[in-house]
DNA sequence: TACATTAATATGTAGCTACATAATAATGTC
DNA sequence: GACATTATTATGTAGCTACATATTAATGTA
């Protein structure tokens, strides 16, 4: 009894994973081709490969031309973070948002951002210091490099009224970002900047954007103590 | 004379995500339909479809029926985390990975346990407590716990040898994982179970899992001190 | 046997049609 | 004018064909 009714790729995917999680097929099989699946569910092979490209990107399977598909032997877990412009996070929150510039300069690239962006040599950059706050209290201190090749038009904005943050967003899309989280103590600095504890540990996000092969910014954030970063899911 | 040649749909998204970088199409700007663009690169509409839905999930358009596609306002920095096994993580690095189970005990649902998993009554769960070791250190410290009604079978697992992370990761897929990330100074405890000092800031991962609409685990882990989170691009 | 060449194969993509779905706009009725 | 109903519209999806591409397997040759 050939089924007529139409196969949506969701529901064919969730069959799929059903199958991999009840270990029809376990780690390190190999599916079945894409069309055995099309001929078994009764759907288009088109849905078949929109079904596995989805449990391809969320890290379940793994697909290579000719070699076919194999379940991971070791599934990752993918989250996908959603950092928004700091000043939208801070209302959404409903704080009131400010914001502060503390430093502007044009700086040779120092050999942490060399680093970073993977530049062989020094390029001309915008550093830029500033303070995000949340009803008036320190919210987020950044530390950014720009490139000035890149964006060369960032001399002529007013950060002390803009943050840089938001007109880079606003302005200069980015192809690749590099993202790093990690955890360190507040330094004395710290401490007068974000109003915390020397001994607090901070929450520090690192960003690296480029557009093509451009460098465009690199900044580390650091947030006050208490400061969480969710999953969107 | 009409371009003949076949279009990718990925040249097809850089050109609309070069339009929007030059200010062609603004933020908050309504984006021409897909069969209009489709006309004017010469292309089927399927194809810029592929290229819209793109854009649209790393964060730089929306989409919605009837409405059409506009360029978002607030742009969002969309990165993905990609979290594997500790084991994995800690062999990649060329280390010598090491497990050591703490503690397990069956317990009552803690109330921020059921907070994370929003649940409205306790339920009966297994806690375990373990550390994962790189080349005998301390790596990860994780406090998890297992819902006993979703995976009842854990309790025939024999945790002294094999890590419930891997367990439930190979054995358990899940399809909705929340994730929480922060720092937090080291108490006593973590000093004394991850050999780092006090007033050590140590990097916090929360991660809380649910197949269809029930709990599966919910973990704290906190990672040694120097811990970084990447991308990958 | 070693190595280069060729064939086979599974996934990836482009193009088309047809229809589904959601959200807005237009219309009719009271 | 207020509200329910209906049409319109742009995106979303399913199905099909044809071809591209990467990679493995098979084959031929020295």
């Amino acid at each position: 009894m050939t089924d007529k009714q139409r196969h949506s790729w969701v529901s064919i995917r969730d069959s799929i994973r059903e199958m991999i999680l009840n270990s029809t097929y376990g780690p390190g099989d190999k599916l079945p081709r894409d069309e055995e699946f099309a001929a078994q569910f009764g759907c288009a092979r088109s849905t078949v490969h929109r079904a596995m490209r989805d449990l391809a990107q969320s890290g379940l399977v793994e697909r290579r031309r000719k070699g076919g598909t194999t379940v991971r032997r070791d599934p990752v877990t993918r989250a996908t973070l959603n950092i928004p412009i700091t000043r939208l996070e801070v209302e959404q929150k409903g704080s009131t948002y400010g914001y502060q510039l503390i430093r502007q300069s044009v700086q040779p690239t120092s050999p942490a951002i060399m680093a970073n962006f993977a530049l062989p040599e020094a390029r001309p950059m915008l550093r830029v210091e500033a303070l995000h706050l949340a009803d008036s209290r320190p919210y987020i201190f950044e530390d950014r490099w720009i490139c000035l090749e890149t964006v060369p038009e960032i001399t002529s904005v007013d950060l002390t009224r803009e943050s840089a943050n938001e007109w880079l967003v606003r302005n200069r899309p980015y192809s690749r970002c590099d993202l790093r989280l990690y955890a360190r103590p507040g330094s004395a600095n710290d401490s007068e900047i974000l109003q915390s504890k020397p001994g607090d540990a901070l929450f520090v996000m690192e960003r690296t954007t480029w557009i093509g092969e451009a460098p465009i910014t690199s900044l580390s954030a650091v947030a006050h103590p208490g400061y969480q970063l969710f999953t969107q899911g």
